[in-house]
DNA sequence: ATGTCAAATAATATCGATATTTTTGGAGGT
DNA sequence: ACCTCCAAAAATATCGATATTATTTGACAT
């Protein structure tokens, strides 16, 4: 087999690598929502074999990104107003249930992962979209993190990744408003640091209800 | 290629054959916790290939079932107070969205399906305990099923599965006391079409509750 | 005796090929 | 012209085999 004759050090599995880059294009619309996913399209634009496009897809049905017909094979998820809709009222309620549950047991290692991932987010806001996606998904992950709830916290990067790929159909990418996305973080961060449960919870759904409004008015049926 | 000489009418699919077959034995405890899941042994128990095998590992894997460890294949989910007091804490917490959101959206056809799917599991708890696995889970997915909330259903229905498991493995199979779950159901079914939220999600919450102290206190660590 | 390293063993990950099923396209009949 | 049915083509599901990686065993040196 002519595996692992990487030019680099690319990634440890033909499968794991395959997952990790039709996850991207899934959540960024490279594959389009409702789009038929063949396999043998795929296995040549991943330059890989059947077995892992196949296993790959079978692991993105987990995350719900792709959905599986009887026999006849894998197809990205499609969207919806209504889909879109939930994914906001969960993550509403479960975060909210994660974040008391972290600021419950908050102490000062926590505190400081907090302000270091905000820290890390902001810095990355001057530089790519792509850099500022990943330091946001982990600055609100952390707030989310010490409640040691580990289903829960799959639930929330679950419905986080489901929300971000909405963000990038209705905007193609991150234009969706610097706003004061960047004011309403320090509210949260504040607020969570000072162990304020309640303020912490209302600056998160709201941060939530706000872009999930923007993103709704933009959005057809 | 020898498969579909079905001496009957088994599957459709050999993945999905082996999905139910793994599901049923890691459910049940036939595969206990923690347990290595070797593809080569389980090919010859299931009597099928190692791609349906690997494959329908793949999927339990987004069921929470199984556990996948970097290139060292797969085993059975584990079990712990923790986790179990975790999917006590989340089942609580969907479920009474789940059946408030049921409750507002009440119809007679729904309630109809409840009556039915009541009367099916009382039929079915004087029959085998098998019968009344599935009758019970049709019956709780039914309060839930007319709030039209997909993404939240199946969370419910994972979590629902993850706590039978922590049944079978404390008791055996069914013999978790008769108790008066016959009364408690009916409480639940009465407040139900009542279109009575508060007291239906009380009585559900509670009869979890219970249940979840009883399993709690029969568990080691 | 004990710890370390290398060869043997076992198990996983991946490939290429084949059988099965679904879809497509067209011929024939109403 | 339209519908039905059958044959051809494409795609999926599955198998068997091979390469790769992890695990165990045993020998050797300390």
């Amino acid at each position: 087999m002519d595996a692992m004759l990487d030019t680099e050090g690319k990634e440890t599995s033909a499968t794991h690598g395959a997952y990790r880059r039709l996850r991207e294009m899934i959540l960024t619309g490279e594959l389009p929502p409702g789009q038929k996913l063949k396999i043998e399209q795929l296995r040549g634009r991943l330059e890989t074999g059947a077995s892992p496009v196949r296993e790959a897809l079978s692991l993105l049905t987990s995350d719900m990104l792709v959905e599986r017909i009887d026999q006849r094979g894998f197809r990205a998820a499609p969207v919806s107003k209504c889909n879109f809709e939930e994914i906001l009222l969960l993550r509403c309620n479960l975060e909210e249930t994660a974040l008391r549950a972290s600021i419950a047991r908050a102490d000062a290692a926590w505190e400081d992962r907090l302000v270091l991932r905000h820290h890390h987010m902001k810095k990355a806001g001057q530089k790519g979209a792509h850099d500022f996606e990943d330091a946001h998904k982990a600055f609100h992950l952390a707030l989310l993190d010490n409640s040691k709830l580990p289903l829960l916290l799959r639930y929330c990067s679950q419905l986080y990744d489901l929300n971000i790929r909405y963000r990038y159909l209705a905007a193609g990418g991150s234009s969706y408003k610097k706003r004061d996305i960047a004011a309403e973080h320090q509210q949260i961060l504040d607020a969570a640091l000072d162990h304020d449960a309640d303020g912490a919870t209302r600056h998160l759904v709201d941060h939530y209800r706000r872009t999930g409004e923007y993103l709704s008015s933009q959005m057809a049926s």
